[in-house]
DNA sequence: TTGAAAGCGCTACCAC
DNA sequence: GTGGTAGCGCTTTCAA
């Protein structure tokens, strides 16, 4: 009675996809000889085959299976790139790094969105293997104790052939970059501290996150060599955006009005603490407070005040990144220092002078 | 019952993937058991065998092997977007919706930048068809008069059963999304010309493009209707970049300086043509020259003043897109129009009185 | 319900 | 040099 097959046996489709075997039809050779003439291989062949195969190749726009070479070879021209949110310019500028030298290398990019689930990148760097993908990118940083679910996949995923390099991680086995993420903030404390600041505010974002602490633990650190002490209740957590940024202003504010430099943990969350500053706390930026950011994205001087953020290198980091993942496997893991460098804009002055 | 012999010899390949036949041979069952329950065909399978089956995939932590898969179905769950340039916050939103819809369909994204090469494009789009992917986009604005490359390549990915959306394109016999270019021109002049300026500037990109012309073309349109003339002499042609728009509007202000009105066809011209006033011309925006840019990228809000933009729903554009390329094949090729809207800031006022 | 076996399109290894 | 052919790992008939 059950013999009710599921008739939605319509073929997925004509498939008429041309095959190698087609072009060696066409050209009047075999199989094996129109490979070695497409795969630029061995080039054994003789001149005038080479010909017949290349131009019925063209002729019949004839493009390799990539899947079936992939499963004889068991390797791809594929990488993967694995970012938390694809719409931040943070990412963008990774991307585009990654992009050029996938480009350079005839290398195709799988671009994977986390929207910010752990779970998510766990789940995509597995099908980034099942894929076969030659390296997987980690741009997105990692979380302080790390995953062990994580750590897991890489490990099959490297077992298997695949290389990995990571931004921003800890303790992953992986060929990681470090960004200049401690030096910066200490960069921006001494900055701070210089122009005389003392009661400073920090906007953090996730304190999972190991980009996070790392800025935070440097600000706090050169800070407090230099006398100036950022006690909890001048710090707020809020999500790593711009939104995050702005309703971390006003919180922070509300608690402790009498702050005259925010150190935003970066350029988006900045951005928000500006608008916060303008149109719901309505204090001047510089004349009442001084704002620093970090990465310095395009937009840090396009906005006014021109921001004073810490520069990262960002598509160097993506360029450094599938460079790392592309080369000499047996030095891996391996670490790559990238520094930071702080660059002073309008955003930042002295303190207003207090009367009394 | 002992586990069916693996008759092939020992000649191991580097990679050392788990394959289903292991996964088979740990749970006890055959390959084509193993093969129904991890790939949720029909699930005629005892609860018991599906349990050891399942059991023995995590255990060794088995991916399938997409390519082999690949091939044999002769499709893939990926899609390819193409964009111009990955570090363009106009293509970061749109992959943004186009990611949501892919991780929504269990959709893998490969990204190709083209770097403004039009030939990249077309090789790009051979390089996803080579990939057995199931749809392209194409997201970057396409030529006037087309592309016959591109055509052929669409055309032989489209005749292998691929799907294809294309944003801003012309004539293309593909599904297409019609972002509302004209009349956001249109819309632009009315406000410009509502103000009462008469002597307007507009800053363009490569005329060669269709977003391009269909917005100036909008403009122009709309302007005349409205007794607004713009000369050539008032145009400028510039990369589509902030650089871009910063260097026409120097040129264009050398050449009339009369102008108390600019319109850059898109955003990131529109700030660099605002970074130009500032710094290079001394000019106040708006009260001497006011500034409507294109797109609304969220950078819009945040300079000073805040950009007057023509607003475009890119991530839903980009959402869109790639739900219409995993529609009803049947249908195609079919236009969607999606509306823009201009939204007016505080860069644009009326035109300062001339003494006189 | 389960297992055996036929390919999917290609590369690479053999003979010739 | 060139051609035949054995699989790569998988899904999917077809038998049992």
């Amino acid at each position: 009675m059950q013999s009710q097959v599921n008739r939605r046996s319509a073929r997925p489709r004509p498939s008429s996809a041309v095959t190698l075997q087609q072009v060696a039809q066409d050209a009047g050779v075999s199989l094996a000889t129109a490979s070695r003439v497409l795969s630029d291989s061995d080039r054994n062949v003789t001149q005038e085959l080479q010909e017949r195969v290349l131009e019925a190749a063209a002729r019949l726009r004839y493009v390799s299976n990539a899947p079936a070479r992939a499963l004889v070879q068991s390797t791809t021209s594929i990488v993967g790139l694995v970012v938390h949110d694809v719409n931040d310019a943070y990412y963008s500028a990774i991307a585009a790094g990654v992009m050029e030298v996938a480009r350079d290398h005839k290398l195709l990019v799988m671009l994977a969105g986390t929207f910010h689930e752990p779970g998510l990148q766990v789940e995509y760097v597995a099908r980034l293997r099942a894929q076969r993908a030659r390296a997987v990118i980690l741009a997105g940083s990692g979380f302080t104790g790390g995953s062990p679910a994580l750590t897991q996949e890489l490990d099959a995923f490297t077992a298997q052939g695949g290389r990995v390099a990571a931004v921003a991680h800890q303790g992953l086995a992986v060929d990681t970059i470090v960004p200049g993420n401690r030096e910066g903030g200490r960069a921006v404390a001494e900055h701070l501290a210089g122009l005389g600041h003392t009661e400073i505010g920090v906007i953090c974002g996730p304190l999972a996150l190991v980009s996070v602490q790392d800025r935070l633990h440097g600000f706090l650190e050169r800070a407090a060599e230099l006398g100036v002490v950022v006690t909890e209740h001048h710090r707020v957590e809020a999500d790593f955006t711009r939104d995050g940024g702005r309703a971390a202003a006003v919180r922070l504010f509300r608690r402790s009005p009498g702050i005259t430099a925010l150190f935003a943990l970066n350029d988006a969350m900045a951005l928000g603490a500006l608008a916060a500053l303008r149109d719901d706390l309505g204090r001047g930026v510089p004349s009442d407070v001084s704002v620093v950011g970090f990465d310095d994205l395009p937009v840090a001087c396009d906005v006014t005040p021109a921001l004073t953020t810490v520069r990262l290198p960002l598509e160097e980091i993506g360029r450094r990144a599938l460079l790392l993942a592309l080369g000499d496997a047996t030095a891996s893991p391996r670490t790559l220092d990238v520094p930071s460098r702080l660059v002073v804009r309008a955003s930042t002055t002295p303190p207003p002078r207090v009367t009394g």
